[in-house]
DNA sequence: CTGTTAGCGCATTCAC
DNA sequence: GTGAATGCGCTAACAG
């Protein structure tokens, strides 16, 4: 058994007998030599084992790697199991699939951009990356920079009239203004604790989609007269079915009991309807419940929730889209509500 | 506005007055340098806005990428919303972060390993990639393979042992032998289509984790005396939804109809509740149902389902100690049986 | 159409 | 500790 010959652009030249300018045309330049030329070469090669010139050289020489870097909110575990964010990303794989790029899982609490900024061509970036520091070194960057679900000043971004959309789910969830209201926040502090929010910093936070729900839930609230405690206001860390059965339990057993819960995601709003039904609640008549997303899982439910549907997966799309091609639009993706039967 | 200076080894060492040997061991070989000296030199850096040495250039210099591949079964978009696979990715991802690997998702129905192997370190395939050519490619690479239910010669791999998992669920759910049992299976031929399978073609895909439970299934059947007719034996293409709802339709319509269901995943048994409860029938009174996977959605179905529970985010730990031990071992992770009340 | 050459940015070796 | 030299594998410009 011999070793397989490893060959580079330079040893199959001299192999064939022509110059490695010649063989380097035939695969990338094809006007640069004839067509018969450049079959055989191609030929050769294919029967010598040469699958063509090294793509980590080329991708140097050229400054064009072919990666594009998916920063997501947290670190990839975290994400990769909500169905959210997976709609996105398949949005985002399917149109970068196509136009052969090649998509980096890149976790949201790395400490820095720099540890693959010189082998990708940018950054899409879907949320707000829980470290901070990256939100700076984005700004920052000379690569390709597209955001989703938040801003970076002056560069590409896609995302929903979240306001908006909260604000209209609450005006379908809220029917009088005695409604006891609580809200299931996402992200609302940055705390990784289940608990009430007494108190909203004034950050940038503002800008996060979870403020923008919350003014439009306040919006709503405010404009049909209804009476918001603010302690009723919890914070759920992550969107996922444990951390969402906490609040859903708390809010739940706090007296008097609430009988509409605007959730900021899908996920929330099941498990708080798990809960709501092991209570041996009725919905909704004894309670009402919306969510927020769309998922697919939300439509199984029983019952099916009401909710905001956000193409999620278009998100993804248009974000990959504005990725090849350069732009530097900010694209508004509209969004419509699902009506289940949770309020 | 001064455009941002941007630094090379050679540039940097050029302006801190050293030699670049010695810039490149600040960064790279602390031992080759005083401390204090590599400290003024990364304090000038930073200060100066150099990160360090391009990461491009090292790579194709060191032959090292730290990228990983992961060979998806399909293309990314496919197989992101499945629930097991990206419980599959969490864990490969947990692991390869901790080891500052970077996670690059490649899609199984690419034509050629060719346009990442020049700039990865290896590849973590999970499951049989659907381009068959693939495997083939993955075979005489030189780079680092590990494999995930399935097996390439020689590679490392891990697993279950599915044919032992699929009898035992197979014995809790046939309880006598006039059962009358249905098997719902996933990517059993080569095909697209939610269709009956009346003959299986003897192919390779005897390797595969779906033939290795109809084993599994057929030897439980067999040792129960139950008569089962080759006729109710279901392919679905893909593990969602929509698949496997009209393959459930198509099984609980046909006569008799049966009332015991092998799902190969609780996809495709969950599918199966819904049609079950949405036609009126009790489970597992009038007809028994059990999948495989142990999702978490399994667990908040009515009835929740029994199960077998794999452990797929472990499977994706492993998979990526082994890829950054190099290490070759074919290591089987235990399961177990979920008792939910659907059977 | 072909051959030569100078880098892309770096790591490593070797003599100093 | 230094500085020069070589090459990782390739592309693009240029002269022929």
């Amino acid at each position: 058994m011999t070793a397989k010959k490893i060959w580079t652009l330079k040893s199959i030249a001299k192999e064939l007998g022509v110059s490695n300018a010649t063989v380097s045309n035939a695969f990338n330049r094809p006007d640069q030599l004839s067509k018969k030329r450049r079959e055989e070469i191609l030929a050769s090669c294919r029967k010598l084992g040469y699958s063509g010139p090294n793509k980590a050289a080329q991708s140097l020489r050229k400054g064009q790697f072919n990666i594009a870097a998916l920063v997501l909110p947290d670190s990839v575990e975290y994400m990769i199991t909500d169905p959210v964010a997976s709609s996105f990303v398949k949005g985002v794989s399917s149109v970068l699939e196509k136009n052969k790029v090649n998509l980096l899982l890149f976790s949201g609490v790395s400490d820095s951009i720099d540890s693959v900024a010189d082998f990708v061509d940018g950054f899409i970036c879907y949320g707000s990356p829980r470290n901070s520091a990256l939100i700076e070194q984005l700004k920052l960057t000379d690569k390709k920079v597209v955001t989703a679900d938040f801003d970076i000043d002056r560069k590409a971004s896609v995302g929903i009239d979240n306001q908006q959309a909260a604000y209209e789910i609450a005006k379908l969830a809220i029917k009088t203004k005695d409604d006891d209201v609580a809200i299931l926040g996402l992200r609302i502090i940055d705390s990784q604790l289940t608990s009430r929010v007494y108190d909203l910093p004034e950050l940038d936070l503002h800008a996060s989609i979870s403020h923008q729900r919350l003014q439009g839930y306040r919006r709503a609230i405010a404009e049909l007269g209804v009476n918001f405690r603010e302690d009723r206001l919890w914070n759920i860390p992550e969107s996922n079915h444990h951390y969402a059965l906490i609040a859903a339990k708390e809010a739940l057993s706090s007296s008097p009991r609430p009988n509409v819960l605007l959730c900021m995601s899908d996920t929330i709003a099941l498990a708080a309807l798990k809960e709501i039904n092991a209570m041996g609640l009725k919905i909704p008549q004894d309670i009402r419940v919306v969510g927020f997303d769309g998922i697919e899982e939300a439509t199984r439910s029983t019952p099916p929730l009401t909710t905001i549907h956000q193409h999620s997966e278009v998100k993804g799309n248009k974000a990959a889209e504005l990725f090849i091609s350069r732009a530097t639009d900010t694209i508004t993706i509209p969004y419509y509500i699902e009506s289940g039967k949770s309020c």
